[in-house]
DNA sequence: AACAAAGCCAACCGCTCGGTA
DNA sequence: ATACCGAGCGGTTGGCTTTGT
């Protein structure tokens, strides 16, 4: 500590609160100069802070964009439901959020959320085999360590300030059937291409794959472990909002929403295999990602 | 009114990642 | 292939504020 204190000294940096006053030069020069080359800020800049200070400072909260005030009760689920899935990916939760930030998001689930998850879990003790909600249960590594707390705050007003964050690119869903469920659907597709292609092989194709694929029977699987795999981007958070009801793919098949069907209506045996797909869909009662997710924190309330 | 405990949150720290030479 | 550097991320700390006694 001693000797920190001395190194602190010794590059004569300030530390702790920023004033208004550094609060003022930083915001100047960066709505001169605009972001980044944090490193070399503070020099030219004339402030006594390390680059990481400085960037801090500013992406926490000197930028124009960010609005203070209570996180509201909507936000509050977005966040749960966005840390069921994505674990303390903070930046990638706050980047879902308008006019929060990663720092704040941390805060608010360290001080409030945590708390209330972990009262929750004293007043169900083990008796359920849930995992907790607050850890990551595909990596534990991000499980909350100390959640500690209080209660609410309220709305504030917003839009996104980033959303960059590139740890976690992946999402896995562990049923051990969704595999061969998703090379069913897969090779089926990709039969109809090469029947698209070679009109001819039908036959031949039909039988090869038929012969290849995996059983999969819907029956006795939970639908709801279907999604597997997904690229963690903007398009896969997107899909947290998705109502898959409304999607083509799980409408009537005269409908013209369905490529693969309208496309190729020269193969009855193609079409036949596609209108079992959906069929099967349809069976599925396929609920929403809104519930899928949702039923995770049906005893969250 | 004074004090202690608890809570909040800005700031710091160390590690990792991605780009580049 | 690898070493270096800048930037970003999540975890933690500590000082200030709020609440309870």
């Amino acid at each position: 500590m001693e000797a920190k204190v001395l190194a602190v000294q010794k590059e004569g940096l300030n530390r702790g609160a920023w004033t208004a006053g550094e609060d003022k030069i930083l915001i100047d020069y960066i709505k001169t100069h605009g972001e980044g080359k944090w490193r070399n800020l503070p020099k030219k800049a004339g402030l006594k802070r390390c680059g990481k200070s400085c960037r801090l400072r500013w992406l926490n909260y000197l930028r124009p964009d960010i609005k203070r005030g209570n996180i509201s009760h909507d936000e509050e689920e977005l966040i749960i439901r966005l840390h069921r899935l994505l674990g303390n990916r903070w930046s990638l939760i706050a980047g879902r959020l308008p006019g929060r930030t990663d720092n704040e998001i941390k805060n608010y689930w360290n001080t409030n959320i945590g708390k209330k998850l972990q009262q929750k879990q004293q007043q169900y003790p083990s008796s359920s085999s849930r995992k907790p909600a607050y850890q990551c249960p595909e990596n534990p590594k991000f499980a909350v360590k100390k959640p500690v707390s209080q209660p609410g705050k309220t709305a504030r007003e917003s839009y996104p300030i980033r959303t960059k964050a590139t740890k976690c690119t992946k999402v896995f869903v562990t049923n051990p059937e969704a595999p061969k469920f998703v090379q069913v659907v897969q090779k089926k597709q990709m039969m109809m291409e090469t029947s698209m292609a070679n009109r001819s092989d039908d036959q031949n194709v039909n039988k090869e794959t038929s012969e290849s694929l995996p059983e999969f029977n819907l029956e006795e699987n939970d639908p709801s472990d279907f999604m597997i795999d997904f690229e963690m981007d903007e398009h896969f958070l997107s899909f947290l909002n998705t109502d898959f009801a409304e999607l083509p793919n799980f409408e009537d098949t005269s409908g013209g929403g369905d490529r693969r069907s309208t496309r190729n209506t020269n193969s009855e045996e193609i079409n036949l295999l596609i209108s079992e797909d959906k069929q099967k869909l349809r069976e599925m009662d396929f609920p929403t990602m809104d519930s899928i997710i949702g039923s995770e924190f049906e005893w969250f309330n």
